[in-house]
RNA sequence: GCGAAAGUGGCGGAAUUGGCAGACGCACCAGACUUAGGAUCUGGCGGGGCAACCCGUGGGGGUUCAAGUCCCCCCUUUCGCACCA
């Protein structure tokens, strides 16, 4: 505010004429602001039967907390820009915004300042759309989405339904994740290092709970083959996805438990240990069986010894510690023998079962065959316990066999599977991935094995035991069990007078009206589930909806939806590469699957932009380092604000916010704004035209030339690596070009209509990074179009192209002597121009020229000795 | 430990394919206009000599007429994964 006034106060009393000149960004703003609101059109897509090419560029929808941070306008003004440039280009584009509105933190509001989460929530949404207004976003308001009305997630209802008809929604009780501050059930994907997500400081305790699954593992071949097709987005996402997922190529193999007794006396009992390896080839090296201190079979091993129990128990004393402690890496790896044996089905040979702890219980059957000369970790933990590390593959060093007595000590472990079993029966001399097939397909055929591919993928937990989320559709009735809710009854309206000023459980349990139902079946009394559902199902195909999100008789309208999918290019935070973006392409799948959609995955391509920065920590309010964005468009504008975004870094590098950056790129306009009002008058009359390079003069050349290397350098960046703090760099030193040549259009040497080209050059090229400033002046030079409607502007190569060019001459690769020559200067004519060059005769005088090097167009090096 | 990205002036960052290192902006310095300057304009701005020149892109080697860019070794930072059998 101040700074305005002062401004204004200075003006004033210099009283100069370009007063009214003054760029004042608050003004023309506001006036943009309220044209782009009456009329709402200009935002928004045309129909699907549109015979325009279509492109959708969506932003990831954000969570009403109330106010946006640096991380939203960074993002939205990456897609804006390019919601813009696209819209220029002639496209018929899709930019649509909603509200992520359910979730933990508007019910924590709750209790607070005892707001109802609806109010609360809904507030928040007008207080957000009214700043991304203010900020110019150009998203088309009528396709607008809040997820936590109920004719939005009445289709998470309707999904939830499909899945559990087809099986893919199932109840199960296991073993979940349970964070203490939430209250409530967690994902796997919600769980980083032992601790909930939202809470960095939270140890994530298991629970023993009944809970609603995704049978999101039904997709994990699929979904990661998919990662391959997905070219358009970041290696490092498709990485981060691919190693979730986990996917593992093995075999089961059962190994029968020995009764109690020594090694040579005990015989087979009929328990089974059932083991997952990927490395059925080498299971003549087994040496022992390691079970995870978890594992069902370790209770009755145990029974009746103190020592064994107690050790155990430490074990699963020591990993509590070390979760909590975030250090499970660091555990020392240990076990102890139980004192009984498994069978070996291959070769009948018993080996002693270990408990262990490093074994997981959680991934493949809790349970493994230990190799240890062909495997790192079973190697070190034989190595502590003296353990017989038994070869049966043959090391080779360059491709050729290890020449004997050489072979053990030194090479293991013998990891590769690029080599020849040994010491396996009838299995040896073959190689490892055809003993692997061979082995599985014996095993499965003698009924004590199989091929079996595992996933650290685990099926999506989805109930939350907390009020403000979509309710989960289902019945619990006494004589038809579960059952879910009829499509007609949908939705299960969330109640609103709802008690949440208590924690624990879910608030719905508390509340008769909603538990007490009627069973659809047999009319009977049912109870209704109260958890809610996981807000990231909301997330998972909210895109979609934008695309008909009034429809009330389906989710989606295929025709429409196949029109606009898949996304053509997503923006938002590299935080989601796991969670939501896993399970949207999991969505996706399953929706094509019921027939809705036709695209296998939502996004073609995506781009995830760098952290906002200060003072070199992430912007957080226990930081103190948190520039407000209503501040900086208060001070500085919208455009400003906007464009140092843009202008500070590469969108995908983290940006480092500096305030007198936003005063430097604040400069810049107001210098562009001074000078469109300069010379509009003169601009004014040329809307077309041509220039006639044989009437031109060199200034107007020159600055022809400038502005239409310009064009080419923004026009590439957009189709390119999207380096727009190069493409703003480009506008500033054209424009510095064009103040400096100032004295000449005074002058007259450059035409009005030289003038007016490249004015209005300018506006087009600013027009996807400082909207309102472009619109002022695009109706400033006398336009009465739409600018977002206006043609991007064409580069001419023949203006573009430079007369003369300067050509370094380096001796011996340093720089010397720069050479001008006219452009279309051939080889003799540079080397001439070389040779005649004062400075660079001096420095190869008295010296023999071994050769000339020339790039053309480039440079030239001479080499002399 | 494994994997990925990065390391360039006082700062943010330029320099698609090896070809004038430091574009553009900030900060800073000098000057102009000024009662004043956190306004505006002009000029300067990697380091050393302050001239000719020399040295400079995390460090060390190499390839090349030519290396920020390619190859080898090492260091640092950030991110992701971290017993996945």
């Amino acid at each position: 505010m101040t700074p305005v006034r002062k401004s204004v106060v200075a003006d004033a009393k210099n009283d100069t004429p370009e007063r009214e000149q003054r760029y004042a960004p608050a003004e023309i703003e506001a006036r943009w602001q309220q044209r782009w609101a009456e009329q709402p059109e200009l935002f928004a897509a045309e129909p699907h039967t549109s015979d325009k090419p279509k492109y959708y560029v969506l932003e990831m929808l954000p969570y009403p907390s109330g106010q946006l941070h640096m991380g939203h306008v960074r993002n939205y003004s990456i897609g804006d820009a390019l919601a813009r440039y696209m819209w220029m280009r002639g496209y018929n584009v899709l930019h649509p915004m909603g509200w992520d509105a359910f979730g933990l933190p508007a019910e924590n509001a709750a209790i607070k300042n005892n707001t109802p989460p609806r109010e609360w929530t809904l507030n928040n949404i007008a207080a957000m759309r009214a700043q991304m207004q203010r900020l110019g976003f150009s998203y088309d308001w009528s396709t607008e989405i809040t997820t936590c009305m109920p004719d939005y997630y009445r289709w998470n209802q309707w999904f939830f339904i499909r899945m559990f008809e087809r099986g893919l929604a199932y109840r199960k009780k296991s073993k979940v994740n349970w964070c203490p501050q939430c209250c409530t059930v967690l994902a796997n994907e919600q769980v980083v290092n032992g601790r909930c997500w939202r809470h960095e400081d939270q140890i994530v305790e298991l629970r023993d709970l009944e809970q609603w699954f995704l049978r999101i593992t039904d997709y994990a071949d699929e979904l990661v083959a998919d990662l391959d097709k997905l070219d358009g987005w970041p290696e490092k996402v498709r990485t981060m996805q691919r190693n979730w997922i986990g996917r593992s190529e093995g075999a089961l193999v059962d190994f029968t438990l020995a009764a109690e007794g020594d090694a040579e006396a005990a015989t087979a009992t009929n328990e089974k240990i059932s083991v997952f390896t990927t490395r059925i080839d080498t299971i003549f090296g087994a040496t022992s069986v390691q079970l995870a201190p978890q594992h069902p079979l370790v209770a009755s091993l145990i029974e009746g010894n103190a020592r064994l129990a107690g050790e155990v128990q430490t074990m699963l004393d020591e990993q509590k510690k070390a979760r909590e402690a975030d250090d499970l890496g660091a555990i020392d790896k240990h076990g102890v023998f139980t004192g009984r044996y498994a069978i070996n089905p291959f070769n009948q040979e018993k080996v002693p079962i270990w408990v262990a702890n490093y074994i997981l219980a959680d991934y493949g059957t809790g349970a493994i065959m230990s190799v240890p000369a062909h495997d790192e970790r079973d190697f070190e933990f034989a190595k502590k316990y003296g353990l017989e590390a038994r070869v049966v593959v043959l090391p080779r060093r360059n491709g050729d066999p290890v020449p004997d007595g050489e072979k053990e000590e030194p090479l293991l472990p013998f990891t590769s599977e690029d080599s020849l079993v040994i010491n396996s029966g009838e299995y040896s001399g073959l190689g490892c991935r055809e003993a692997q097939e061979k082995m599985a397909v014996d095993a499965e055929a003698q009924g004590f094995g199989k091929r079996q591919v595992t996933y650290r993928l685990k099926d999506w937990g989805i109930s939350r035991q907390r009020y403000w989320g979509t309710p989960i559709p289902m019945l619990y009735c006494e004589k038809d069990g579960i059952v879910a809710v009829p499509d007609e009854q949908l939705p299960v309206l969330l109640p609103e007078n709802v008690d949440i000023t208590q924690q624990g459980g879910s608030p719905l349990a508390r509340m008769p009206e909603f538990v007490n139902a009627t069973c659809p079946k047999c009319g009977g009394p049912a109870r209704r589930e109260t958890d809610t559902m996981d807000t990231f199902v909301d997330s998972s195909w909210y895109f979609y909806r934008y695309t008909n999100p009034k429809l009330a008789t389906a989710p989606v309208a295929t025709g429409t939806v196949a029109y606009w999918f898949p996304i053509d290019q997503y923006i938002g935070g590299v935080e989601h590469a796991i969670l939501h973006l896993i399970y949207s392409r999991f969505w996706t799948k399953m929706m094509r699957d019921l027939g809705l959609v036709k695209n296998d995955e939502p996004v073609a391509r995506l781009f995830t932009q760098g952290m906002v920065i200060k003072n070199g920590a992430k912007m957080s309010k226990s930081k103190g380092n948190v520039v407000s964005p209503d501040e900086m468009v208060a001070r500085y504008g919208a455009d400003a604000t906007r464009m140092y975004s843009l202008f500070a870094a590469p969108p995908d590098r983290d940006l480092d916010w500096q305030e007198d950056g936003v005063a430097g790129v604040s400069r810049f306009l107001s210098r562009v704004y001074r000078l469109a009002m300069k010379y509009a008058e003169r601009a004014r009359p040329f809307a077309d035209g041509h220039v006639d390079e044989a009437m031109a003069s060199d200034a107007s050349l020159a600055l022809l030339r400038t502005t239409h290397q310009t064009i080419r350098k923004i026009t590439e960046d957009f189709g390119g690596r999207w380096h727009f703090n190069t493409s703003i760099a480009a506008l500033m030193s054209l424009m510095n070009e064009v103040i400096a040549a100032e004295p000449k259009i005074d002058a007259g040497e450059v035409s009005d209509f030289v003038v007016s080209r490249i004015l209005t050059n300018l506006t087009l090229l600013l027009a996807p990074f400082a909207p309102f400033l472009a619109s002022e002046l695009w109706s400033q030079l006398g336009n009465t179009t739409e600018l977002l409607r206006q043609p991007w502007p064409q580069f001419d190569a023949a203006l573009a192209a430079e007369e003369v060019l300067e050509i370094p001459v380096q001796v011996n690769g340093k720089l010397r002597a720069v050479i001008c020559v006219p452009a279309g200067a051939d080889e003799d004519a540079v080397r001439a121009a070389v040779g005649t060059d004062e400075k660079v005769k001096t420095f190869i005088a008295g010296k023999s020229v071994v050769k000339l090097i020339y790039v053309p167009g480039k440079l030239v090096n001479i080499v002399v000795k």
